[in-house]
DNA sequence: TTATTGTTTAGAATTGTTCTAAACTGTTGA
DNA sequence: TCAACAGTTTAGAACAATTCTAAACAATAA
């Protein structure tokens, strides 16, 4: 019974996440769905393709390295993540989309979200002539106290 | 004459360039002081591994990709360079080592400084326990108008 | 000089990511 | 309900940026 609440609950889960997917144009596969339930989960994530890879395999589910690339980057193009910059060897994904900036601590890779009541840009800068602002990422790296 | 001048005026170039690496305990390479002259002309620079090549392959210099990828690192390991996060597929190096932020053109690609007074962080936000700063990195994404 | 040690290089290797094309599946409409 | 179309998944090949290897070479100290 165990595997029956986990089964009708991830239904449960599987049913919202399938009105998300289909209201950004993209089909409801168990794939996807798989992906999305790791992802939309409740709280904010951050995940690299192989993290988030590592992960599915881990929880016994069936998907191929090529598909965790392709969800991540339709669901960013859906507006559904937000790719993240942080080191250039390698792509961060971001479950929280709304406005908002990084922690990176350089010792041991861990990166988290800095409230955005926190923080922010008081004056912004003269813009270029004609230019207009698309974005605005504030990456804070830290390190442990001497 | 016209040649000899050239002469000249590179190894006075050179001159300096020389103590500038040997004052971060690196060896005055033709390859390293041919590098640097392109970057250390004057003005601030950004740069990633293959423009930097291409350059100095368009200005006659003889030296290799794994070269130029030495000496980017070598250069930014000593603080002579800056690394600049814009790209995850890429890096970019900034000669202008100093506490600046940047505009990047996301229609064109193009990389500019932010002076300085022109952008601050008002009030930090709260630090993790234990921490502190390393860095701040601040990236503008511009686009054209309408 | 010369010996030592650091540097350069071509090409191989590695890593993150995308592409290809064939098999498969969600969805739509009859 | 089911066929058919269009979108999706996948293994493996391909690609691009970067690093590694090891042999030839060059800067420096003595």
């Amino acid at each position: 019974m165990d595997k029956l609440n986990t089964r009708i609950n991830q239904n449960d889960n599987y049913q919202s996440l399938t009105d998300k997917l289909r209201g950004v144009g993209l089909r409801a596969t168990r794939q996807r769905l798989d992906i999305g339930s790791l992802l939309f989960s409740g709280k904010d994530r951050h995940v690299t393709a192989e993290s988030l890879h590592d992960e599915a395999v881990a929880s016994g589910m069936k998907i191929s390295l090529a598909t965790i690339y392709n969800a991540l980057n339709q669901f960013t193009d859906a507006g559904l993540l937000r790719e993240v910059l942080i080191d250039p060897s390698r792509t961060y994904f971001d479950t929280n989309t709304s406005s908002h900036h990084h922690f990176f601590n350089i010792d041991n890779g861990h990166l988290t979200d800095i409230p955005n009541e926190e923080i922010n840009l008081p004056g912004l800068p003269n813009l270029p002539e004609g230019q207009i602002i698309d974005g605005v990422d504030i990456l804070i790296r830290i390190k442990p106290e001497v």
